[in-house]
DNA sequence: ATGGTTGTCCTACAA
């Protein structure tokens, strides 16, 4: 099963690209994050064309998540939001699909240090440390995977020195970050790739795609089952060189059957 | 290089 995540920063922009990747791809699922439209609007013919069911959460102008399933695979339990949260901002919807419980999280971006924007990300992150921890005991197969809009490490950052405790990179933040990783999930992308100058997200701005001057900030993290059938896990640029892209391009998880 | 771009929506705001 391949399981993958992608900011497509609008999907009414974004649609043809998503069609295009899903053809290419071929991946199980795929997450979305910033659909930046009303429930109401989103684009369900289109995606069941492509051989896909959908499940989102949408709001209009902001946020907004889904969760794309190929055709044939089994889905439950679906939950928009996290429960007993009542956050105006749509960002996580879950699923489980087949064996392996999926959660996409568009994370809260927190603007700058010290605003209320970053206040509301810190309390954002507590709730999803809750949210994924109840959700490790009913479902140990559990994929958390989506905009985390946190950059781990420094390897994840073209300039470290210059981002060091910066929004994305500050230290409550990847606390936060640990605090995932200590309920005993494990970043897939690092299972297969330790090197620097790997990145999911390139500012618009000052041609930084060209230069490769970006944050690893797109994450899928997964529970020890998940792990052991961790196959390989890609950043796939290619989307980030087509025409109109978003500003983030999908990272893959392969798994092998259990 | 203290700049620069994109999306939503029409005037700033969010990223």
């Amino acid at each position: 099963m391949k399981i993958a995540t992608w900011n497509v920063n609008s999907l009414n922009v974004r649609l043809p690209h998503v069609v295009q990747w899903l053809a290419s791809s071929a991946v199980d699922v795929l997450c979305l994050q910033e659909l930046k439209m009303d429930q109401e609007a989103f684009p369900l013919s289109t995606i069941e064309q492509s051989g896909y069911r959908a499940f989102w959460f949408g709001q209009k102008t902001y946020n907004g998540v889904a969760i794309l399933v190929k055709d044939g695979l089994r889905v439950e339990d679906v939950i928009n939001g996290i429960p007993d949260y009542d956050d105006p901002q749509r960002r996580v919807i879950a699923a489980t699909v087949e064996d392996v419980r999926v959660i996409c999280g568009y994370f809260v971006n927190g603007e700058a240090v010290g605003s209320d924007k970053y206040a509301y990300k810190l309390d954002w992150l507590a709730r999803l440390e809750a949210y994924v921890a109840q959700s490790l005991e009913r479902w140990p197969s559990l994929a958390l995977l989506g905009d985390y809009n946190i950059a781990p490490d420094d390897r994840d950052v073209y300039d470290a020195e210059a981002w060091k405790d910066k929004v994305l990179c500050s230290e409550p933040e990847r606390a936060a970050f640990r605090r995932l990783i200590g309920m005993g999930l494990t970043d897939s992308f690092r299972l297969f790739n330790a090197e620097d100058k790997q990145y999911s997200w390139w500012d618009y701005r000052a041609a930084m795609f060209r230069r490769n001057l970006g944050l690893r900030i797109d994450h899928i993290l997964v529970s020890d089952p998940l792990k052991e059938r961790a196959a390989h896990c890609e950043i796939d640029k290619a989307p980030r060189k087509w025409e109109r892209p978003s500003d983030h391009t999908p990272v893959v998880l392969t798994l092998k059957p259990a």
